[in-house]
DNA sequence: CAGTGGATGCTCT
DNA sequence: GAGCATCCACTGT
């Protein structure tokens, strides 16, 4: 999962035929405090524990939900939090979902990312192959850049979110380097 | 710009 | 009852 979520920016990804370019993801294995399957298989992240390769959704602070792609890693529960992508197809499906017209805010967040695509919990479990998903991984590998996860407060200075270097689309911008 | 707080629902303690 | 893998509106420099 460590060397998925790296090579996840740059690849497309595409809900009924609306989404873009990923720009910014967040890995969380199954040794880690802030991941949601760190305590074991419950109700709500159960799809974690299911065979890789499909969605984890879940509800963030009452109001968003928030698009994990499920991972393997040594036959326990890993994922990879889809945080924010660069749109290229379905515009004006994002433009009326989110009642915004800066595109820059369409899917610059795991919340609003979500929102943009339609994503709701009807897509928890949801092999990712098929439609209404499609995913496609990149070409060429791109300028990364590195720095600790968004929003977290246990193993909050892991270096385990990803992004796009220079996209204008993240939901913030990384530290700059040394 | 930065910082704060409210909305809101579900899981776990 | 606390605590969130968030977002938005509002305040104050």
């Amino acid at each position: 999962m460590h060397e998925v979520a790296p090579e996840l920016i740059g690849a497309t990804l595409f809900v009924d035929g609306v989404g873009g370019v990923l720009v910014e993801v967040e890995a969380y294995d199954h040794e880690d405090p802030a991941a949601h399957g760190y305590r074991g298989c419950t109700e709500r992240n159960a799809s974690m524990f299911g065979p890789p390769g499909h969605a984890y959704v879940y509800r963030s602070y009452g109001i968003h939900w928030c698009l994990n792609l499920v991972c393997e890693q040594e036959g326990r529960a890993s994922a990879v939090l889809v945080r924010a992508l660069e749109p290229t197809h379905g515009l004006e499906s994002m433009r009326a979902r989110r009642a915004l017209d800066d595109p820059r805010l369409f899917c610059s967040g795991p919340g609003r990312l979500c929102q943009a695509l339609g994503v709701d919990r009807a897509f928890d479990g949801v092999a990712l192959d098929r439609p209404p998903f499609e995913l496609r991984a990149r070409v060429d590998a791109p300028g990364l850049d590195v720095g600790p996860r968004v929003g977290i407060t246990r193993a909050a200075e892991l270096p385990w979110r990803y992004g796009l270097a220079g996209s204008r689309f993240l939901s913030r911008p990384f530290r700059r380097p040394a």
